[in-house]
DNA sequence: GCGACAG
DNA sequence: ATCTTGTCGC
């Protein structure tokens, strides 16, 4: 009953707050433009009500100690998307899988597309989790068997001013457990030399999340993501 | 008016 | 996200 009360009062904050445009033609895109984050505030909203912010799944952290007959976390998949630099509209989406114990890639797919929807801060989930869920489709409809227990998304989760990032998004769409790992900060914050930002996806409580980006982290980014971005940036440059 | 604003 | 050169270090 708060949720709905407050989806209601952004709706109405984003119409007032939208400046009167000179020309009929910018009126009319504006219009549409806020009519679409109308539409898109509405399903943020229904989405966050599917979401999980605690430890839900049926596998534990591998430790050192041999545990009994209990599943370990072993794959942990990693998504990113990488642009075209001539042609901004034109995407690779990205997925690779690790396998911990290795820490090598047992899987990678990828696929190169064209955007049609735009960049705006607070929805990037709209432009980037279409391509993504398609890759986790496909793998999942194939029953791979390195299909991913935990999935790192580049991109936050919980920390978004509604509580709703792209990490969030593919969580609750896919029903898998995510973390969000952001580059930087909606609001800077300087206090490191340069720090990432981990925060829950879905079905994943923040201390996991934190443990296992550290139990994947060779460098700054984890690994995951990490391959995922290196093998997306050079398919875009190979192919197309 | 200026700066901020995930990727 | 992308543009952009060299440079310091393992």
């Amino acid at each position: 009953m708060k949720m709905s009360h407050l989806g209601v009062e952004k709706l109405w904050i984003i119409m007032n707050d939208a400046k009167e445009p000179s020309s009929s033609i910018s009126n009319f895109s504006n219009e549409f433009q806020s009519s679409q984050q109308m539409d898109w505030l509405r399903v943020q909203d229904s989405l966050k009500g599917k979401l999980i912010t605690e430890d839900d799944f049926k596998w534990r952290l591998p430790t050192r100690e041999k545990e009994g007959s209990c599943e370990i976390l072993k794959y942990v998949g990693g998504v990113d998307l990488s642009f075209s630099k001539d042609d901004s509209s034109i995407a690779c989406g990205t997925l690779v899988v690790l396998d911990l114990t290795t820490n090598k890639v047992v899987y990678e797919d990828s696929s190169i597309v064209r955007l049609h929807i735009p960049y705006l801060p607070g929805f990037l989930a709209f432009r980037e989790a279409p391509v993504l869920l398609e890759l986790l489709d496909k793998m999942k409809n194939n029953a791979h068997c390195f299909y991913p227990q935990l999935l790192m998304v580049d991109g936050n989760g919980l920390l978004h001013p509604r509580g709703f990032g792209l990490a969030c998004h593919i969580g609750v769409l896919a029903d898998l457990p995510t973390v969000g790992v952001g580059k930087n900060a909606m609001r800077s914050s300087e206090g490191s030399l340069k720090p990432i930002f981990i925060s829950v996806g879905h079905r994943i409580s923040l201390a996991s999340a934190i443990a296992i980006v550290r139990m994947t982290c060779k460098f700054r980014v984890p690994e995951p993501i990490r391959q995922a971005d290196i093998r997306s940036r050079e398919r875009l440059r190979n192919n197309q």
